[in-house]
DNA sequence: TTGACACATTCCCATATAGATATATGATTT
DNA sequence: AAATCATATATCTATATGGGAATGTGTCAA
C-alpha cells in the first residue's frame, strides 16, 4: 500500500506547507484564485490543485462570483486535529516527569560518584 | 517533486493513523516494540518502520533494556501543531458568521417568497 | 557454542503525490 | 461571434511511501 491520499483527511491535506498556507491566508477573509496565486507566489495550477485537496476534506468552500472563485476558509474539519494534538499539551508543558528521574538519579550519584559523564 | 517525506515535519509524521495510535499507546507509559506490535496487531518490521519515523522526527525517544528496546513519548515536536491549529478555534467555534449570512438571505425572502427550499 | 528471542533493515511492489506544461471550460467584454 | 480573463483539468516525471517477506544484528539462555 501506498501512502493515504492527501484527500483523506485533514491530517493529510495540512501535512503540505503550502496548503498550510493557504489556510492562512483564507484565514484572513475570503480570496479569489488569482489573489492566492499573487500572494503564494506559485503557479495557478499548482494552487488549484491545492485548493482541490483543502475543498476535498472539507476546509474551503467555494462560491462563484462572475469569472473568479472565491474560496473562504472552513475551519471545522480541524478539531479533530486539535482535539487529538491537545491531549498531549501536558506531554511538552510537563518536562518534569523527566527532571524527576533526573534528580533521583543525582541524587544516587551523591552518595558517591561525582558524576561528570554526559 | 514528490510529497515531502513523512520524517519532514511532526505535521508530517504524524497524518499517518497508525502512528496516532503509537503515540496514544506510548501516552500511556514506556512500551518495548513487542507491546506496540501485540496492542497495535500489525507485523513487527512495520511498527519498526513507524517508529523509525516518529524517532526521526524527535516524538519517541528509545531506550535499551536489555534484548528490548523501550520506547517513550516525547510530545514537544507536537507544539507546533497545536500553535498552528489552535488559531483557527474560532473558525469551528464560531459557527455565527456564516448563521449572519443566512438570516440576511432570510429577510429578503420574507418581503414576497415563500422560502420553503431546504 | 548453539539456539531462541527481540528488533531493525533490506528488497520489492503498487500507489499517490507535487510540480511543470499544455489544454479545456466558462464567464465577460467588445 | 471573437477575444480575453479566471480557473480547472489532463499529462508527464521523479520521488516517497505503507505493507509484506526475508534477512541481519545483538542479547540472553542452555
Amino acid at each position: 500500500m501506498a501512502r493515504a491520499a492527501t484527500t483523506t483527511d485533514a491530517f493529510n491535506a495540512v501535512a503540505e506547507p503550502r496548503r498550510r498556507r493557504i489556510l492562512d491566508l483564507l484565514a484572513g477573509g475570503e480570496r479569489s484564485v488569482n489573489d492566492l496565486v499573487a500572494a503564494l507566489g506559485v503557479a495557478q495550477p499548482l494552487v488549484s490543485k491545492h485548493l482541490r485537496v483543502l475543498r476535498e476534506v472539507g476546509l474551503v468552500e467555494v462560491r462563484d462570483e462572475g469569472r473568479r472563485r472565491m474560496y473562504r476558509l472552513n475551519g471545522r474539519p480541524l478539531k479533530p486535529i486539535y482535539d487529538w494534538v491537545k491531549s498531549y499539551e501536558q506531554s511538552w508543558a510537563q518536562r518534569f516527569e523527566r527532571l524527576d528521574a533526573v534528580l533521583e538519579e543525582l541524587k544516587e550519584i551523591e552518595n558517591g560518584d561525582d558524576g561528570d559523564d554526559d
